[in-house]
DNA sequence: ATATTATATCAAAATAATTTGATATGTTTT
DNA sequence: AAAACATATCAAATTATTTTGATATAATAT
């Protein structure tokens, strides 16, 4: 059973799964940017976002960068890409499964 | 903002992110299985899976399907699709940022 | 018709995630 | 050094999800 690897691919899921994460992550594809202008942007307050990005940051779905009092958050592509290659193969699997009768 | 069609790809993670959902997932990649296989195949009791089905049937990831008294479950390709799709946008639109200066 | 099997649904209990408000930490500005 | 700013963390309250146990429905077998 594959249920460990599949373990760890649920938790990337969860991390992309909520509302407000996810609407994080589609913001952090128009390039990097500090707490402040993610909070000030989606109009919520200033913990929650970081919060959010706590989850985020923890599931390896973004990097964080320091500079002077700011964090600048960013996409971490490759992580997001494994939980995309993962479907894919999944979607394979069943693709492949039809041919074979 | 985006954020009504990110809320849409919201629900359809959040049905992907539990441990035994994406299990399931997994498991049905390997072709049609009606619930009694399910909750045999992972050991955990009928009421329980049927309600992960439930789950994964609502949000168009899965198919059913009834025969007799059985109910046979498949993915539903299409709508996983839409979400490596998504992720995958998401990727990109990062990677085209990256060129832009 | 009754019993059996397969699945779904419901309500209650247990557990987990989200949100809010308050405070702490570290950096810059004055 | 004090004030202001940016971010993180913590505890409590709220809300949502998961799990369990019991029951309902529908199909088949006896």
């Amino acid at each position: 059973m594959n249920t460990f690897q599949t373990q760890q691919f649920a938790r990337l899921l969860k991390a992309l799964s909520g509302d407000i994460r996810l609407n994080i992550i589609s913001y952090l594809a128009t390039g990097e940017k500090c707490v402040c202008h993610i909070y000030e942007y989606f109009k919520i307050s200033q913990n929650l976002v970081s919060h959010h990005l706590g989850i985020l940051r923890e599931s390896g779905l973004i990097k964080d960068r320091k500079d002077g009092k700011r964090v600048y958050y960013s996409l971490n592509e490759q992580n997001i890409e494994k939980v995309t290659h993962f479907l894919q193969g999944i979607v394979q699997k069943k693709k492949e499964e039809r041919g074979t009768w």
